[in-house]
DNA sequence: GTAAGTGCAAATGATTTGCAGATGT
DNA sequence: ACATCTGCAAATCATTTGCACTTAC
């Protein structure tokens, strides 16, 4: 199935390895950091192109989590992101979570919704339980995804 | 109720008013130019300064409707946000429509949503209805929202 | 052989930051 | 007076693009 309609260069290959590999949100600098461990030429330019590449073959979608840059994972599995604003914790919603959402957008404004392209931003459990006082949601301040560690096995 | 713990200088109160005077969703540029139609002096870091500060405040709150600059409005009457993928229309979905999501979040993860901060993308009526063919959600490609007049009266 | 793909450097767009000078209280 | 704000220029971060050169087919 690989690369229709182009031709397969080993940047090509290495980058969907590298997405195989690591199951799952990876930016497009993580992916360029896998990729270069093998072969440190290929540029993050050819990485992006690439991505932009599959992405339209339909083989992975990009999601935004929050501020910051964008998430890769393959189209397979469709799934929305509940994302935490304070510590910046990624679970995975399934899609019948959006069921209810998806129904009153179409009646009420013809709407379709895709709830895999931008994430859900909010308060995860742990703080939610760690919260001073209900304040409703004033004290928001940016946070960042990716751990200490950067690329790959983050969190 | 103004500025609570700062300053009243005069480009605080003229972006205030620029707030006020566009009802809801416009960029930090689309304020800036508002506000340099009386002061032309006033930087546009000094907008994002005190979009900062009025958010810290709760006055204001920022959200992002799709890839692009981030919107601002007012912190009255939460609502989401739908945005077309395809042409950039934007519609506001009341707090309600996400019940169901807010409830299955923090029952199945313990996660508290904020459906504000950030906009649930899709196709709006007229683009679903003007789709060849169901082909699921392929064939998406970058849109800017803002159409041809730029700021302010905007859609 | 030739068009598609690549590496690089430079451009872009949105936002942030350092600093010296201006201004509200 | 003096801390807070502001204007400006330069920095940053994620991503894109122009171009000359490689490479897969």
């Amino acid at each position: 199935m690989r690369a229709r309609g182009g031709r397969v260069t080993t940047a090509r290959r290495s980058l969907l390895e590298a997405l195989f590999a690591s199951s799952g949100h990876c930016t497009a600098e993580d992916l360029a950091a896998i990729v270069q461990a093998k072969m440190p030429d290929v540029h993050i330019s050819t990485i992006y192109r690439n991505l932009d590449e599959l992405e339209r073959l339909g083989v992975l979608v990009h999601t935004h989590l929050g501020h910051g840059p964008a998430s890769y994972h393959l189209a397979s599995s469709p799934h929305g992101h509940l994302v935490c604003e304070r510590c910046g914790e990624t679970v995975e919603a399934p899609a019948e979570m959006f069921a209810g959402l998806a129904r009153s957008a179409r009646k009420r404004f013809g709407f379709r919704i895709d709830p895999r392209h931008f994430a859900v931003l909010g308060a995860c459990a742990a703080c939610v339980a760690a919260e001073p006082a209900p304040v409703s949601f004033a004290g928001r301040r940016k946070f960042t995804q990716r751990g200490p560690g950067g690329s790959l096995g983050d969190r």
